[in-house]
DNA sequence: CGCATTTGACCCGCGC
DNA sequence: GCGCGGGTCAAATGCG
């Protein structure tokens, strides 16, 4: 698949720890992640595209309102940052944290769960040492809620649950239960912030989103939705 | 009864 | 080579 390849193609590793503070999303949220991926090679053009894709889908907005959302809502002192680091984590990631999605107004409770943090991340695995594994492009949300499992439009089968070293959250994983569709995704606590919930998408999906979404999922994709107004 | 989840075992890559 | 840790498998269990 051409898309595994420049993924895989891309052999840039990053070498430090670095930390780019980012102009606010005047721009708009595609061209930031352009703008973003002049800085680093890390995000490939798919990347981007797949980034763009998956966050409508989790929407479940056009990808043409995405972008005005996130740009409508927001005021100023959105932070859009990158941080590349090779000892943490091979993966080199850009995240999009919008004002917005924390404090929007909402006249009800203004306790933790009206501070929402939307993290965008397009990922790629370092090319494996002597042998070419590929592996599917991968891209991971950051968002805070009390549910792990934000509803994306998609039918997820668990298959596995693993506690991982130096947390206290067990990550668990799902693969998407369509046929022929090989996307898994792994759902994580943050260790330093439990209310973050890290959700890391792999692969593409081969179909469109199941539309069941309007019965016992309706709740999570308010607060999908929450993030973007 | 069928399907989803749980959970321990197993596999495999990586660092020492 | 060995041990560790992350990822996956699959049998057992739960639930509608």
């Amino acid at each position: 698949m051409s898309t595994n390849q420049s993924f895989e193609e891309q052999d840039q590793i990053p070498t430090q720890m670095e930390f780019i503070p980012f102009p606010p999303m005047a721009m708009g949220f595609h061209q930031s992640l352009k703008a973003i991926s002049a800085i680093t090679p890390s995000l490939s053009s798919e990347a981007i595209d797949f980034a763009e894709t998956l966050l409508a889908t989790a929407v479940q907005k056009p990808r043409e309102d995405l972008t005005s959302s996130l740009v409508g809502a927001g005021g100023g002192g959105q932070q859009f940052s990158l941080n590349r680091s090779r000892v943490i984590n091979p993966w080199a990631w850009g995240e999009v944290t919008a004002d917005c999605l924390m404090g929007k107004r909402n006249g009800g409770g203004d306790d933790d769960h009206d501070h929402h943090h939307l993290g965008v991340s397009a990922i790629k695995m370092k090319k494996m040492k002597g042998r070419r594994k590929v592996r599917e492009p991968r891209f991971c949300f950051k968002t805070m809620s009390d549910v792990d499992v934000l509803d994306d439009g998609y039918k997820w089968r668990k298959y596995g649950q693993k506690v991982v070293k130096n947390t206290q959250h067990p990550r668990s994983y799902y693969r998407c239960t369509q046929d022929n569709c090989r996307v898994k995704k792994r759902v994580e606590r943050l260790a330093e912030d439990p209310r973050m919930v890290i959700t890391t998408y792999e692969g593409r999906h081969v179909h469109s989103p199941s539309n069941d979404l309007d019965d016992s999922d309706q709740s999570h994709s308010q607060i999908l939705n929450n993030f973007l107004w």
